[in-house]
DNA sequence: ATTATATGTGACACGGTGTCATGTGTCAAT
DNA sequence: ATTGACACATGACACCGTGTCACATATAAT
């Protein structure tokens, strides 16, 4: 987390930085990113860097978090819309989030993260002892996430089975995500198979209402 | 891909070098692994590594290659074992998969190999140019390794179908791989958890047999 | 005015990378 | 035996990025 200092620094001085600091991860993974470029960027002394900032990654995961919990907004509100129908959403949230990928000013962001995606990226916030506000601000999504999924029109047994449901389809979420970014499916491909895939799933998992027949 | 030179060197020398650069990608990922720890390790001088290797990511590719060559190999001998059932074999090569990484000697290896997990490390393999004979190898993997498959079994419609689902499976066996070195599940809990989400798929991934009811 | 506290700053030591000029060994041709 | 061609070995070096630290500056409290 960034210290008490950076949240101290006018307005101005910190937007300043967070831009150079999106331009740089824009460019180049975490991993590739250097500190040299950001504090070029933004014109600022390598010292004052590290008085608001543990390191790169300490930016990065702030910055990520931010992102992240404008995602897990997006997929609670279409919860909402979709009535709890955890399929309907999932299936709107790709879509938006496809579409806000590839015309969104992050687009390059947001490529180095899905690229780059490891455990770390994926779990740290969650995982990460030293941000109990974080990590309880994700556990809560979850609840709530989970709470308002309507489980009546899934063939699933118990509050576990949802569980495992929402990993697999966080799984192929991303791995989706993945391949878009990779440039090895477009744009259209990318959705055909996401809904594929979750017809695949769907079949088994919607309780049967007679289209079991093959 | 090493370079002729390093497989013209006498068998000791290579094994040595090998061995050095397993102990250090055992120690840290790819990121974090440092040529300097690998030839003080195997006493051999700078400039030689660079007469082997284009650089560390090279030699990681190409030691993790092999490993995948045995990972491919046992795939497809437990899906000649099941006589072509998906799921009863991916079962039983997830269960020894994990066994395996429990008490083999490359247990950090494959940990740093799951933790930092990325697109490079997932699909360099298939899509790397440089490389035409790894990406047919693994292109005749899939190829032989969907032929084997029984899809009488199965509630699927094509072969596309079955490509999507063999997706979705792996990315469900890497998501649990990671799980069990982030220590999110003991061995026990991990293949529990997969058992439970092979469940989910089956239920509507197997042709209807009658256990649809409810 | 003085002290305390917060913040700013850039030179520097450190460690890792990739290169390159030079050294060594081998072998075939003369 | 000498020469040249070739493959390989070697480690000093230039370069680059990181994180730190001693010192500078600002602001507020007493």
């Amino acid at each position: 987390m960034p210290t008490k200092t950076f949240f101290n620094l006018p307005e101005e001085k910190r937007q300043n930085l967070m831009n150079a600091a999106m331009r740089e991860f824009s460019r180049a993974s975490l991993a590739d990113a250097s500190i040299a470029n950001i504090i070029k960027d933004a014109c600022i002394p390598r010292g004052s860097f590290y008085q608001y900032f543990e390191d790169k990654a300490d930016l990065f995961f702030y910055i990520l978090e931010e992102h992240s919990a404008s995602n897990r907004e997006l997929m609670m509100s279409m919860a909402v819309k979709h009535k709890g129908d955890l399929f309907a959403s999932s299936a709107e949230f790709f879509e938006s989030t496809l579409h806000r990928f590839m015309h969104h000013e992050h687009r390059d962001f947001a490529r180095n993260i899905f690229l780059n995606m490891n455990y770390k990226i994926e779990y740290k916030l969650i995982l990460d002892v030293k941000n109990p506000t974080t990590t309880e601000r994700i556990r809560d999504f979850y609840r709530s996430y989970m709470s308002l999924i309507n489980r009546t029109g899934l063939n699933i047994r118990d509050e576990k089975e949802l569980f495992h449901l929402i990993k697999i389809l966080r799984a192929i979420i991303i791995q989706n995500f993945i391949q878009f970014f990779a440039g090895e499916a477009d744009y259209e491909e990318v959705l055909r198979n996401f809904a594929l895939e979750l017809d695949l799933l769907k079949r088994g998992l919607y309780a049967p209402s007679g289209d079991m027949s093959e």
